[in-house]
DNA sequence: TGACGATATGTCGGATGTGACATATACTCC
DNA sequence: GGAGTATATGTCACATCCGACATATCGTCA
C-alpha cells in the first residue's frame, strides 16, 4: 500500500494547522487516516497534560522514549496507529475510549 | 515495547476458539490489543462475505496480495492495527464505523 | 544574559510489517 | 478420482517503524 510517499509532501510543513488538509492532495481515505492519527495524537497530549507527567515520565511508563513520545503527540508520520493506540491501551484505555476518542470531533489547533 | 514475544506463543495454536484468552498469560493491554484486532478482523471479513468478493478480489481493490488479506483476517500477529484499520478506510469505512467496531461485541466464532 | 527543564527534530541500527510468491489444504462439481 | 476455485500457511526481500541517542528550540526564572 503506498501512503508514505504523498506523506512525505505534508510534512514539510503545515497540515496540523487548518482542518487536516482535503484542500491537499489526499485520497479520502488518506485524510481519514491522518484525521485519526491526530484525534488519537492530541487525546495522549491531553491526557498527559492532564496528569502533569512530562514526555519523559510518559516515556518510561510505557516503556519508550521522550522523542518518541513527542512524535506519537505530534502525530508524526514515523509513528503507527498501531503505536498510538497499544500506548493508550498500556495507559489504561478502555476500548470503548479508543472509540469514543475516534468519533470525536477535533478541536481546533490552537488559534 | 515489547509484545510479539508473547505473542508467538499463542499463535502455536489456540486464541481464536474461546474469548480470547485471558486464561493465558496475557497483560491487560495485551489482551485488550489481540481483542481489537480480532473484531476489525472478523469484520473485514463479514464486510467482504456480504459483497461475495474473494480474498484476490479484496487485495486487489487495497493493493494488496491474496495471503495478505487472508492474514488479515486471521488476525495474524504479523498483521498490525494500522494495516486492518488503512483497509476498512480504504473500503470506505468511516471513523463512525470503525468505532462502532471497535466498541462491538464479538460474537462467538464458529461453534 | 545564562542556566535549567521540557519539548522538538534528526538520525541510526535493529525490529516488525508488508506484498508477493509458492504451496498446501479445503470444498465443490463432474 | 481429477479439475477448478477459494482460502490458509510459509517464506523472503524490501519497506517501514521503533527506541535510543544527540542536539536544537522554547519558556521561565534569576
Amino acid at each position: 500500500m503506498m501512503r508514505e510517499s504523498k506523506r512525505k509532501r505534508l510534512e514539510a510543513k503545515g497540515w496540523r494547522v487548518g482542518s487536516t488538509g482535503e484542500f491537499l492532495n489526499l485520497s479520502p481515505e488518506e485524510a481519514a487516516y491522518v484525521e485519526l492519527k491526530i484525534k488519537l495524537a492530541s487525546k495522549l497530549r491531553e491526557w498527559r497534560a492532564r496528569r502533569r507527567l512530562t514526555q519523559g515520565d510518559l516515556a518510561r511508563r510505557v516503556k519508550s522514549s521522550q522523542s518518541r513520545v513527542a512524535k506519537m503527540e505530534a502525530g508524526d508520520p514515523s509513528v503507527s496507529l498501531d503505536l498510538l493506540i497499544r500506548t493508550l491501551l498500556a495507559l489504561g484505555a478502555s476500548s470503548r475510549e479508543i472509540a469514543r476518542i475516534i468519533t470525536s470531533r477535533r478541536r481546533a489547533t490552537a488559534a
